[in-house]
DNA sequence: GTCTATACGCCGATAGAC
DNA sequence: GTCTATCGGCGTATAGAC
């Protein structure tokens, strides 16, 4: 993969397809989108164009799965660098997460409700990734500074995501009318004390 | 769809494709999975045999998807029947979810994880559909009855399904790695305090 | 290096023999 | 009503002209 990214000539044309791939891919899914559509949507004159940047289809859909995965990871290092507390640390990624969605939709739907699987079969279960596993242990960091209820730090991380990621979803999909900042204080409130040793009662 | 409900005879073989495809679909995706696959996991010699059941590939997932949402509205009116109080009936509707998880993998996997909108255009929104307005409607009589918080109706169903969902999501990705059922408590815990006016401080 | 033409395979669907 | 044969089309990918 690595590999890859280097052999590949990175241009403009590269960063259109790139674009106007993830902006279908998370409106119509992978399978409802052929390179045609690509390649029309990309502003090239034609298919064969994309063969310049990319080997094949599902080179696309890798590439932008790890430009995604990967810039997530760097947030979320500078998050946990910026921040002490596991709660401050917390508050800046859920932020991050609902700012995302509303200044980048698409590629909160390639994250939160694509099906990477079932066209990067060799891609990594979401647990293993290494966002997802950072987030983890901030939750363990958490529970040993006593600032988290002391309970299995994975299922922690899957309620308070559970929480966050579901009220984005509906964002997302437009269940919920308004931009996604307007619920950040009650979503956040909620996940939060889902797992905080002092919650708040309400 | 009511008049092609009645112009397909039920047989076994139907039931058979039906299974089938349920598998595969769940498995590897709508769009990974051939008529010949299903046709081959049913038993059947032949592709064309499935066309005495069905008009088209998409009919056999608007049919599962008709199949399994029609049965969870009547569990859904069932619980309502039969419980009194809100949180009775959310808990009995989360031990439903945990069962069928643990029970028929599957059928969770078409309801929790998969894109249908991908290959059934005409679905109705989540939102839309009866077994869901109805979980909300829940959360309404819950709130007039002083149950449930004072929050928007829609808003706290998302925050409760959201926490209960991807507890399922990840035991259904092998992520948690015991049966649904093990998790039941503690999620149904978390998620109902999310909700409920008299929440135990922990 | 850009576009035309085309190859090739797969899959959904049908026609028609028996 | 079951199976064989096959069609038609789409979509990926390539070969090759300019």
């Amino acid at each position: 993969m690595e590999q890859e990214l280097h052999t590949i000539k990175r241009t403009d044309e590269t960063d259109d397809i790139l674009l106007a791939a993830l902006k279908l891919f998370a409106e119509q899914g992978y399978f409802n989108t052929s390179l045609t559509d690509i390649a029309k949507a990309a502003g090239l004159t034609t298919v064969s164009s994309i063969y310049q940047s990319f080997n094949n289809k599902q080179a696309i859909a890798i590439k932008l799965n790890d430009m995604i995965f990967d810039s997530l990871n760097v947030s979320i290092d500078d998050i946990r660098r910026r921040n002490q507390k596991a709660s401050e640390q917390l508050r800046s990624f859920v932020n991050l997460l609902f700012k995302l969605t509303d200044e980048a939709p698409n590629i909160m739907r390639f994250l939160l409700v694509m099906q990477t699987s079932e066209f990067i079969p060799q891609q990594k279960p979401l647990l293993e990734t290494p966002a997802f596993t950072k987030v983890v242990k901030i939750m363990q960091a958490g529970i040993r500074a006593g600032e988290i209820r002391n309970i299995d730090p994975l299922l922690a991380t899957g309620f308070f995501l559970g929480v966050i990621n579901n009220t984005l979803r509906m964002v997302l999909s437009g269940e919920l009318e308004k931009n996604a900042d307007a619920y950040q204080p009650q979503a956040w409130l909620a996940a939060w004390n889902l797992i905080a040793k002092k919650s708040t009662c309400f």
